[in-house]
RNA sequence: CGGGGCGUAGCGCAGCUUGGCUAGCGCGCACGGUUCGGGUCCGUGAGGUCCGCGGUUCAAAUCCGCGCGCCCCGACCA
């Protein structure tokens, strides 16, 4: 058990806040509820942008970028879409020392202003669909923050198109949607389950929004992905018309959705342990650490040029790293590396040197289990496979969390028990007054209806009475 | 906004109850040596608006008042 860090059972939320500090993720900012992204920090976040920006641009997405500040009159168009941001806002009144003719408010989510540039550039059906994301930050005045996972201002992309049929739309709402569940599982690691909100949870302004929730190893669920479903409710406020074919005025249909800097928190609270960090693979800043071990001085340059080497023959198709800093011990790295997460360390000494071998230690699985010999010969074959079998181990091991940690609950005792430590899965007759009166006694929120349902029908959680949905119940970040 | 905790060196803390000498400890940092296959050891040294303002007092980190900030738990949220 590691002195250095508060272990996860002991105050979970203490974990996290000094591993994302210890490790460098991120700091404290001088503003209130705001953080520093430190380098090690954002370079993770890069290969998240990265990997989603690549899916997006693969399923015919462009980018594009739209301003900071909108009109608040923009704001005000869409009902609902107030009602739901009005309390968040960031307004600026003053601008080059003079009051503003009309405040501004610095995007909390960039819709209307959206919405007003689509009015503008779609005139016939020809321009359909306009498919637009954008790479931005936001800002959203919370009560109460925590690093990555809620801040006043955030870093996201904002998907944001325009189609001329409700099916196209929702189509793509689904498309977003399995392409954030391909990231989660194929780069993240983590096992998210796709659902549809309820209608007390879902978007501010959308007819329906669409959810990857994944269970953190507290059983809490973090919402780390949403799609949304706008009808038409954004294209009335702000009147983006088409003419179709027949030369009919129309009303588009849109939809919007977006992955946050949040991701980053989903990455350490879903396979981080008491040792620190653990990172997938595909997204580890640093994939392989190179820690380099002598005793005398005559043995330094023969370790270090055999350390090189092996960098050299890695970083083509790798993240390498090699760790050369001589006035830290090697016992000292291998602690300071597993705390940042990186998922393979090779250590080479004179031994090591003499065998034609080097020694690899996995970050998923603890001292000498994690441990195996590889010969210098099939390094380049040998590393990948082991980064690969640490992402399956880490994604398997999240899965066996989050699978030990759901419980299919017959009876609302049952439902009380199982919700403080994870999630419960749970029929719904669809009413809202149940699912306000579960929140009120146990905390629990329906954080989605799984797309994948099991059909027939069940007796509410709640009520008793006939309910045709599982849904899935958590306390949530 | 309600409840709780905290604010003293870069970080973590002690000292405060019962006011008093030069404000201390661990880690880190700098330098020298020693060590290096799982957080080496020793020595030397640098580093302080004791959160801020006001009050009480011969004297305040310590007592009193007001304010500010941070963290945790709740109500709202990507």
């Amino acid at each position: 058990m590691s002195d250095f860090l508060t272990a996860q059972k002991k105050d979970f939320s203490k974990w996290y806040n000094e591993i994302v500090l210890k490790a460098d993720l991120a700091d404290y900012s001088p503003v209130r509820g705001c953080m520093i992204i430190k380098p090690y920090g954002y370079t993770l976040w890069e290969r998240i942008r990265d990997e989603l920006d690549r899916r997006f641009k693969e399923t015919g997405h462009v980018n594009a970028y739209f301003p900071l500040f909108i009109p608040m009159s923009f704001l005000e168009k869409e009902k609902e879409h107030v009602e739901g941001f009005a309390p968040e806002l960031a307004i600026v009144t003053h601008g080059g020392g003079k009051k503003l003719e009309e405040p501004l408010v610095v995007r909390p989510t960039s819709e209307t202003i959206i919405g007003h540039m689509y009015a503008k550039w779609i005139q016939s059906y020809r321009d359909l669909p306009l498919l637009i994301n954008q790479w931005a930050n936001v800002v959203r005045w919370e009560m109460r923050t925590k690093l990555f996972l809620r801040t006043t201002e955030f870093l996201w992309q904002e998907g944001h198109t325009a189609h001329a049929t409700p099916a196209e739309a929702e189509e793509d709402t689904r498309l977003i949607l399995d392409l954030y569940t391909d990231f989660a599982f194929n780069e993240a690691a983590i096992p998210v389950i796709p659902g549809l909100k309820s209608e007390s949870e879902k978007f501010a302004g959308a007819v329906n929004s669409y959810t990857i929730e994944a269970m953190m190893k507290d059983g809490k669920a973090l919402q780390s992905g949403t799609t949304h479903f706008l009808g038409q409710n954004f294209a009335k406020a702000f009147d983006i018309q088409y003419l179709d074919e027949h030369n009919e005025l129309q009303y588009v249909w849109t939809t919007s959705w977006g992955v946050s800097t949040r991701m980053v928190g989903a990455v350490v609270m879903s396979h981080g342990d008491d040792q620190g960090l653990v990172l997938p693979p595909r997204l580890a800043p640093i994939q392989v650490v190179i820690v380099p071990i002598w005793r005398k001085d005559e043995e330094r340059e023969l370790v270090l040029q055999a350390a090189r080497a092996v960098k050299e023959r890695l970083q083509g198709q790798l993240r390498v790293h090699l760790d050369a800093r001589e006035e830290l011990t090697a016992g000292w790295k291998f602690n300071d590396w597993e705390m940042r997460g990186v998922p393979l360390r090779i250590d080479i000494g004179p031994r090591d040197i003499a065998k034609h071998q080097v020694m690899a230690a996995r970050r998923d699985m603890p001292g000498r289990q994690g441990k195996s010999f590889v010969s210098l010969d099939n390094l380049e074959i040998a590393i990948p496979e082991l980064l690969e079998k640490v992402h399956q181990g880490i994604y398997e091991k999240a899965i066996a969390y989050r699978d030990s940690h759901t419980w299919e609950v017959e009876s609302y005792n049952e439902f009380r028990g199982a919700v403080p430590r994870g999630f419960a899965r749970a029929w719904w007759c669809d009413d809202a007054k149940c699912e306000a009166a579960i929140k009120e006694e146990t905390k629990a929120t329906i954080r989605c209806l799984p797309l994948d349902q099991p059909g027939g029908e069940g007796r509410c959680i709640y009520c008793g009475e006939p309910a045709h949905k599982i849904a899935i119940f958590g306390r949530a970040y």
